[in-house]
DNA sequence: CCAATCTGCGGTAACGTTCCCTCAAAGCTC
DNA sequence: GAGCTTTGAGGGAACGTTACCGCAGATTGG
């Protein structure tokens, strides 16, 4: 069907090595037979079977990505984007999946993707998932990168934020601003290094300044909007009724969340309440009340890990985590 | 290195074609031997290498999607989600590219995605792609399905949107409301088809009233950051001091853009200027003032797409346009 | 000027599957 | 029980590449 080197090599009167060499950029070729092979190939509108390159030479230039999903903010589509410029750049393709934080899907892409034979994965893993199958990937020889998230049983390169130094900060400004009440937001979400390491660092402030951590509204069950889940959680953390005059959120979807029920519920932020985020996603600043966050590097996140796992990919037996720095924005809620 | 069929068949004491077809649930195989090698093969941990069937049998069991990016809003997260939700479970892998709307970088990507054979494409194309690349697919034989925009050259399958009708709606519900200065707001943006259905499902609305359409605010470059362009956008119309009641945005992040324009000159929504938005965004219900807008089944059109590819794949031969509904979704910015 | 190296190219075996052909043995029909 | 079909299995080609080996002829060096 499909024209092949045989059939440049019938056409052009050589052999499918000499093509071969041609189609590659490869020495041992005349500089003439070579032009000749390669007018010949566009003439006949040939196309590469990478797929028969990639069973052959053991590479198929492609890595797999994973991730809990794109749609409940901009946080991975914004990671994504630093993975995937990367990654064509350098002539690979990526194939992606959605995990949406569920163990058993995680654990179908991991197949989907191994029998696909992608040179290696990004993942943001779903705490809970079998570690087997990351075990296998490793043990096969399959390289792979955390990104955000990370499971601690499992031992291999780790890109992420400094998050617990990012809560400080946060924490420490609301207490310079005079704050005694502050609660840690953590809204009905799943369990995530990310999240813990974010709460350490409240807490460290808080435990500094010898304040009281206040109470966080946890996580009753597991759900994808999170804006909604904010919004849910914090209207029912006010009919209790506590006194409180500062929140720091867990990320900015779930600040989103909670700055609409606090609306609803005629609180000024941030007279009477101040709101912080997390991640720094571009629709804050075009919110009536700019929301002051901790800014995260998603898009170098993203590169880097690319950067490091096809570093890997061609042999380079490294083996680290690598923490970005955050920063505190302050814009109108605190 | 990797166990492959024939280590199994070696070490069950069949032959490759017998492990085969116990592999793929062949007939022509007695129960017992069956088991027997599943069993072995278990053992091995042996894993599937789809790149070689692939090669076999002509299938890559994936297919490309090709996007303008994920960054701007939700809305082609969404169409994802739909589209992934689909293929995951028909056991297709999903290879993805950004375009970021530009027509070099979405030519590489086609070919990137066909030398990795892929099954068929989902894409949301360029205007002013060089349409050979596109010709070339029809040529080779791979399906493709243009999804929410489309080029009007290429004949193919479309998903798509009623634009048209969903601005006609908005529009009047704008002349019922008494508005009698409409303005049509396109923001800084490259040119494609669902702005143009929208703009004249818009004009249809006004000429009907005997209204003046008035001047839409118009692209000076292409830009990536859809809220921004949009405030800026507004911002330099609020100079020209033209006398307006209303606006219909083209999409969601413009009119987010828009209003923060609009709040800053401290322009009253609705009273003194009504908004409307385009595909309703998730994030739209927790704006302080939550925007009106046109709603797009955004996941239904990336599941048909899917499955309109897929069964295309799977050779139907289909060829059709299908228009899905838009409603109007009222709430307090008009 | 003869051995050694280099250049340009061809032939063929892989890579891991599936597909097609063959073939013996068993089961069926009348 | 002779002819037919069905079942279970093996052998090898093929998918489109690249890697490796070989081999003339040209070039080099002491």
């Amino acid at each position: 069907m499909a024209v092949t080197i045989k059939d440049i090599a019938k056409e052009a009167g050589v052999s499918k090595s000499t093509v071969s060499r041609a189609l590659n950029n490869k020495p041992r070729i005349d500089e003439k037979t070579k032009k000749r092979i390669l007018e010949t190939a566009k003439k006949m509108n040939y196309r590469h079977n990478k797929l028969a390159t990639s069973l052959r030479s053991n590479k198929s230039m492609v890595v797999g990505v994973i991730f809990p999903g794109f749609t409940t903010s901009h946080f991975y589509a914004e990671i994504f984007n630093g993975i995937e410029d990367y990654c064509v750049n350098e002539e690979y393709g990526v194939l992606i999946g959605s995990s949406d934080s569920d163990t058993e899907k995680e654990e179908k892409i991991i197949q989907l993707l191994e029998e696909r034979k992608v040179d290696g994965m990004i993942i943001a893993p779903t705490i809970g998932v079998n570690i087997d199958y990351y075990k296998h990937l490793q043990k096969d020889n399959i390289p792979f990168v955390f990104i955000d998230k990370y499971l601690p049983e499992i031992k291999t390169d780790i890109i992420k934020v400094n998050n617990t130094d990012g809560a400080y900060k946060a924490t420490n400004y609301l207490i310079e601003k005079g704050h005694k009440k502050i609660v840690f937001m953590s809204g009905p979400e799943y369990p995530c290094m990310s999240i813990k390491e974010r709460y350490q660092g409240y807490k460290k402030a808080i435990l500094n300044n010898g304040l009281e951590f206040s109470k966080l509204i946890k996580a009753e069950k597991y759900v994808f909007n999170q804006r909604k889940s904010g919004y849910e959680a914090m209207k029912k953390f006010l009919k209790k009724d506590i006194n409180f005059s500062a929140i720091l959120a867990v990320n900015d979807s779930i600040a989103i969340g909670a700055m609409r029920a606090l609306r609803e519920a005629n609180i000024k932020i941030p007279d009477e309440v101040a709101l912080i985020g997390f991640n720094d996603d571009d629709i804050l600043k075009y919110l009536q009340k700019p929301l002051t966050t901790v800014k995260v590097p998603k898009y170098q996140m993203g590169f880097k890990a690319a950067e490091l796992l096809i570093s890997k990919i061609k042999g380079n037996d490294i083996n680290e985590t690598i923490v970005l720095d955050t920063d505190l924005v302050v814009r109108n809620t605190s």
